[in-house]
DNA sequence: CGGTTATTTGAAATACGTCAATTCAAGTGG
DNA sequence: CCACTTGAATTGACGTATTTCAAATAACCG
């Protein structure tokens, strides 16, 4: 479990093996898994994604990673968590989706359009320019890379509307329970009880649109009922079966 | 005003000139005034437009236009309103979009993809199957329609963010003024005080994620100062400075 | 006109937000 | 190892936004 835990929730292998970082093997861990998903990668693909981890950034926890405006930057986040959102001019703040190890960020709707969101780092992070590696991937529709790629934005799209739904349709007790779900599937731990969730109270409050204060209440009473425990950036799943419940929506992938 | 609101207002055309219905030029307003927004039309182009317009459908209110689940099948909806949605078990429904004349619908955010939106006629529509004109288009990047088609939906994909900070992060008053505001720019008339809003306050609702009855009482606070009116499928807006403010949010096109 | 659907209003319950303080956890520097 | 600091989690008390239930108009449609 401590294995699992360490490889998704990047962040933490950064600090802990810093000094084996550079030839780490697993640095391209998160990314390979997360592309492979969708079909099988070729040995030349599994390397030119090696090669691009050599290239990577570091950025500490708050730094922002892709200003709202500019134009589209594409890249691949290989460790920490990051988040999309916007910040209103009184301070409001809505996260229209949270970035995992592994997955990409930065690309508009369309190329060279103006990207509408704002992506922060929620953690300690690493990061590489993806714009070269998409172009080339693009030129070859076969190619394994385009089409995880473009799965990717299949199930990021799905995300956003099971978000909105979730924003206008559903109780903060419902908000709670679907998003650990849906968390609970994006950590790949599928079926393990507990998964990281490097989030701060404050940050999931921001993305479910509820004050931090009800979320902690809500927080205390999903504990109570042994359906989840969220402590130091982990999350405990007791049980599932009424967790789902709870959520009233299947979240998706 | 009167033409105006019979121009976007599509349905109502529908219903009074009917016997002139099929050698009215007007058909095809709505969607080449839509799509020559970004960019003139060739003359051929205008007039694949046309011979589109011909084989148009008409659908009653209420009718399921394309359901969620299903493979991609692109339309373009020539008059009326429809709205994307999605309703769950017990009944409680969100609404992600609306969709106003002229506009298209019913394609995915990659081609065979099955959508998961649910499209509804909310008033008596008239479409037309896109599939073969869209795939045309394609073929020439160049094409004014084609890139008229990508504008469409980058202003989906922003209004879909301004969408989530509304649910997640405005209150009721605030949703409502930006919701005005976003219709009136929709709609064209953007300096206009009076535009078509041919939707029922039970669906302006659903969208908004607020009760009925709540959506009511604000409606009759923003017209006590004068902010906007609703009656009879027209908004008036009175001080649109006001009710911009109230918006805190600047709406998207 | 009669029947149906939408809008409107009142009264009461509750979910949720705000304010303010306290506790807890995890450094950091001495 | 111990203050000391800082940020996050937690809790209480209170106010308000919003929902729900129920009923009364009002608008619409055949």
């Amino acid at each position: 479990m401590v294995e699992l835990v360490s490889d998704t929730y990047g962040a933490i292998i950064t600090r802990v093996s810093r000094s084996a970082a550079r030839e780490s093997p697993t640095a391209a861990g998160p990314l390979l898994r997360r592309l492979s998903r969708f079909g099988p990668l070729g040995a030349d693909e599994i390397e030119q994604v090696r090669d691009l981890v050599g290239r990577r950034k570091r950025w500490r926890s708050g730094t922002t990673l892709f200003a709202e405006g500019r134009p589209a930057a594409p890249q691949f986040l290989l460790s920490g968590w990051a988040g999309a959102q916007r910040v209103l001019r009184d301070g409001r703040r809505q996260i229209f989706d949270f970035i995992l190890p592994g997955e990409g960020f930065g690309y508009g709707p369309a190329v060279d359009s103006q990207a509408r969101q704002t992506v922060v780092a929620l953690t300690a992070v690493e990061t590489v320019d993806a714009a070269a590696f998409l172009g080339a991937a693009r030129e070859v529709p076969s190619n394994g890379l385009w089409r995880a790629i473009r799965a990717t934005e299949l199930e990021e799209d799905a995300r956003r509307l099971e978000h909105m739904v979730r924003l206008g349709r559903l109780t903060a007790h419902e908000k709670v329970a679907h998003f650990v779900l849906e968390m609970q599937r994006r950590s790949g731990a599928s079926e393990a009880s507990s998964f990281p969730l490097p989030l701060t109270q404050e940050t999931i409050s921001d993305a479910l649109g509820v004050s931090v204060v009800h979320l902690n209440r809500v927080l205390r009473q999903l504990r109570a009922a042994d359906l989840v425990k969220l402590r130091g950036g982990v999350a405990m799943v007791g049980d599932s079966k009424a967790l789902a419940a709870a959520a009233v929506l299947t979240p998706p992938a």
